[in-house]
DNA sequence: CTTTCAGCCTGACGGC
DNA sequence: TGCCGTCAGGCTGAAA
């Protein structure tokens, strides 16, 4: 399911493909995701040029030449596609953006928990988001004093949108084995170096998912059509039951937030 | 204020 | 064979 990695590849991808191309036609084929799709038919994007792509969490933007913006979610079972007019509609794509090279923008969503609308250039949506976590402000001091108001689970800290924007359930799962912490500490008994600590891990493994192209779980699939690499290279997420890469021990699963966790009981404390 | 949780949606899978 | 329950999960908004 996509992530920030994901986000990330699919945004570097639409860049090399749809900047500077124009909206020839909108198709919509489904009454709704997360929100309606509809408005997109009457908003006025025939003629548009695409002047810019942009990420910010698990968020990728259209930068429109008349100012607006189309923000997209990819929920968890997002998958964007451009391609020959030719190639028949599968059975979940939800919208079409007819392009002037003849090419179709194709926006596919099995459990229809994407987002795609358009809004204003400065996505007034996204403003509530906190930092980004491959960016200098995500640090150890930074985490920690946020982590010190919290009496909430570490975990669901590390995946929260107004703390850090657009670590999920895979790469928190992820970065909490890196770092050695248990996903159920009390937020507010973290340290800071065990806050400088797991940042680092946060960030490295973001990076290193980012190289390899995401992780393809499910459904994800990059614009080509690929799968990312990185889901062969994941530690402890979806590894109930085996044995810890690291010591041997059994690999455990709670759930908190309603989501799965899997920690090693002896390399996180 | 903070924290928790149901609901949205479809398809895969296991048990009977 | 098919029916039912469970799971996957980001995000919203309501409840506690």
């Amino acid at each position: 399911m996509p992530e920030l990695p994901e986000a990330e590849t699919i945004g570097n991808a639409l860049r090399r493909i749809l900047i500077g191309r124009r909206i020839v036609k909108v198709e919509v084929f489904s009454p709704k995701m997360r929100e309606p799709v509809a408005p997109l038919l009457t908003a006025g994007l025939e003629g548009l040029r695409i002047t810019g792509v942009v990420r910010r969490a698990r968020y990728v933007s259209l930068t429109l030449s008349d100012g607006r913006a189309i923000l997209m979610h990819f929920g968890m079972s997002g998958v964007v596609r451009v391609e020959d007019a030719s190639v028949p509609k599968r059975k979940h794509e939800h919208v079409f953006l007819h392009l002037d090279d003849g090419k179709i923008f194709r926006f596919e969503c099995t459990r229809r928990f994407s987002l795609l609308k358009v809004t204003s250039g400065d996505l007034p949506e996204l403003s509530g988001l906190g930092v980004e976590p491959l960016t200098d402000g995500f640090d150890g001091r930074y985490l920690y004093h946020a982590l010190q108001r919290s009496k909430s689970k570490l975990k669901l800290c590390l995946m929260n949108n107004a703390i850090v924007a657009g670590v999920g359930n895979i790469y928190a799962n992820e970065s909490l084995f890196a770092a050695g912490l248990r996903p159920d500490r009390v937020a507010n008994t973290v340290s800071e170096a065990e806050c400088e600590r797991l940042c680092r891990c946060v960030k490295s493994i973001l990076r290193r998912a980012i190289e390899a192209g995401g992780s393809s779980i499910s459904d994800f699939l990059n614009v080509d059509g690929s799968e990312g690499k990185f889901a062969r290279e994941l530690q402890i997420y979806g590894r109930a039951g085996a044995k810890c890469p690291v010591c041997g021990a059994t690999v455990e699963r709670c759930r908190l937030g309603g989501r799965s966790s899997f920690f090693c009981p002896k390399c996180q404390k």
